[in-house]
DNA sequence: TTATTTTTGCAACATTGTTGCAAAAATAAA
DNA sequence: TTTATTTTTGCAACAATGTTGCAAAAATAA
């Protein structure tokens, strides 16, 4: 998967999106570029406990969030993860018609890129902005 | 719709389904009938201020979905909202593969009960439980 | 190096999820 | 129908998360 949010360097990444360089958005990146999953508020606070307030990576998530870093991963439990966007993502309003895949045994997200999304018939008067598909189950290395 | 959920009456329904008649499980069922779109927790609680305490009604729902007469439906802000299931719904491990509308104008997410969950490809050494669908967009009312 | 703008940490509060426990209500039994 | 048993409710309490305001600290621009 050819992604710039995944194969540049944090601080390259920041420069480009117009962010400031500051700790904890390399530290927060740096973390998305690690893990192959998505990654909850939650997570990141465990991960980066002893170095931010809770606070400043909400914020930090929200900013990356607003410009296009990032994009939210429905959950079936009423938490929210995140995981970076790929190239084709413009910053504001664009879209994220993705596949996720949500194990129910190790509780981990991830995007199933290959999988594109089907299409669903709508009522006509209906506009659509967006399709979301969260596939929940066992992932290959739980079963 | 042919919706025994929907149709018969909730103390009718509560002994169906072996769960003791009480005041806060009639109001809650009536809520879900009357109206057409899916309820979020908070919803509820605004409805049944002054009459339930906020923990009875978390402790119903989630009764409720333990038993069948509900399901949780996705939400792309974090929340959960619920809808009455529909017939073929048996209690435990019953699947709700549906799709659900979420209008960003008037925020009511609605079952699309026609459109049927299309086939998604997911890596053949993954086990599939469950497949949600979130269309988001405006909904016809706010057009 | 100084001025300006942004980010951070902390305090604080709202909402929701969750549990324990005693009182109240519903059902079963006598 | 009265009593015994089981379940549900309300309240207190705490955890996690979302959210804002504000002054201090850090980053960038001048």
């Amino acid at each position: 998967m050819p992604s710039i949010l995944k194969e540049k360097g944090p601080e390259e990444l920041l420069k480009k999106y117009h962010l400031r360089n500051t700790d904890c958005r390399v530290k927060i990146l740096e973390s998305f570029q690690q893990f192959d999953f998505a990654l909850s508020q939650g997570f990141l606070e465990e991960e980066l406990k002893h170095s931010f307030d809770r606070v400043t990576i909400y914020r930090t998530l929200k900013s990356f969030l607003e410009n296009g870093l990032i994009h939210k991963i429905l959950d079936n439990e009423g938490g929210i993860k995140y995981a970076l966007c790929s190239d084709d993502c413009s910053g504001g309003d664009h879209h994220h018609s993705h596949v996720h895949f949500k194990c129910e045994v190790c509780g981990q997200t991830v995007c199933l890129e290959k999988s594109t999304i089907p299409d669903v018939k709508i009522p006509k008067n209906f506009l659509v902005d967006e399709v979301n598909v969260l596939v929940s189950g066992i992932c290959g290395k739980c079963r």
